[in-house]
DNA sequence: CAGTACATGTAATGAGTTACATGATTTT
DNA sequence: AAAATCATGTAACTCATTACATGTACTG
């Protein structure tokens, strides 16, 4: 049991979803490949900590929609106890800043301008989840409290908000330093 | 060549380094183990991307002390001009927080205290980083521009200071979102 | 004399990405 | 007719961590 398939009992905790659903609801906050999810629910399924069904669909390709299993839960309560890792981030962009003297302004400016697109389409997307989270809860989103269905998904998502200002307030201060 | 080897043939581009201590210098920015670097440095060396002398020590034992080379240079520039990779991070704390209405508040409460001591000791050491850079410069660091050796330095762990106060701040939000 | 920091390496294992493979359905 | 999205899976490869292995020198 590694951390992905916890990470993948969590949000089965929420909904139940098929593994190309999983892929996507996950990304936020674990980015994973579709290729690395399947053989791992599989494995739950075989634990017990997850069972699915075939659905049908007309309008698309069938599918085989996962739950999670009291069993499952467990699972997960316990993983919640242990110690948590630490988090891990690999920025390739900070290697290239860590020595930009060795180009000139201009292009250490595109590649900023590059990662700067980068961090407004992130923060699009997490206004556009904060919508759809608001959307489908009743209480006004500051309301929300640790019983709420919501709450983990708000907190984080307000998160994620925080530090993708602070990575754009930056690629601001950068701008006038290399003017 | 790998990102990883790119950021140590960044970090040789303003000392010469040992294995040891580029593992160690590296960590803010990239984590990685000895046993991943080592090997990379004899692949660098045999590309002449680096060149190294043994240098023999009474106090500690010896080592061998890596330099980056002029082709070494130029592969860098070809590196820096190329697309940068988007950020990844994954922080297992965000997988259960997703799902903290599993366990009661006080051990959420718990988790994020100790989440957040790791934060302020990782801010302890941006700070401790900072003092750093500005005793080895003889501008005051908010003068510095793209030419000074320490500009890259100094704007990088300008961010991860703006960043571990993010983290902060929403560590003391969760606090009062879990009384 | 035990523990820690310094120092360098290899081997085994696990995690993650890219490529291979297939196929349905909808949109352009 | 081609491209995009949905959907599931395996195989090969690269990247990263943990464990194995060895040794020096200093500190408590």
């Amino acid at each position: 049991m590694n951390t992905l398939s916890y990470g993948l009992l969590s949000l089965l905790t929420k909904n139940s979803r098929s593994g190309y659903e999983l892929m996507q609801h996950i990304q936020p906050f674990w980015s994973a490949k579709h290729s690395q999810i399947y053989p791992l629910l599989a494995q739950l399924e075989q634990k017990g900590h997850v069972a699915f069904v075939h659905v049908a669909q007309s309008d698309k390709p069938d599918k085989k929609v996962y739950s999670i299993t009291e069993q499952g839960k467990d699972a997960l309560r316990g993983w919640i106890a242990e110690p948590t890792d630490e988090p891990v981030t690999r920025d390739e962009l900070s290697l290239k800043v860590y020595c930009i003297g060795l180009v000139d302004k201009e292009q250490a400016r595109k590649m900023l301008a590059v990662r700067e697109v980068y961090y407004k389409k992130k923060k699009e997307r997490f206004n556009l989840l904060m919508d759809k989270i608001q959307q489908g809860s009743e209480k006004p989103l500051d309301q929300l409290e640790i019983g709420d269905d919501a709450f983990g998904m708000y907190v984080l998502v307000h998160k994620a908000t925080m530090k993708v200002d602070t990575d754009l307030y930056w690629c601001e201060w950068m701008k006038e330093k290399l003017k």
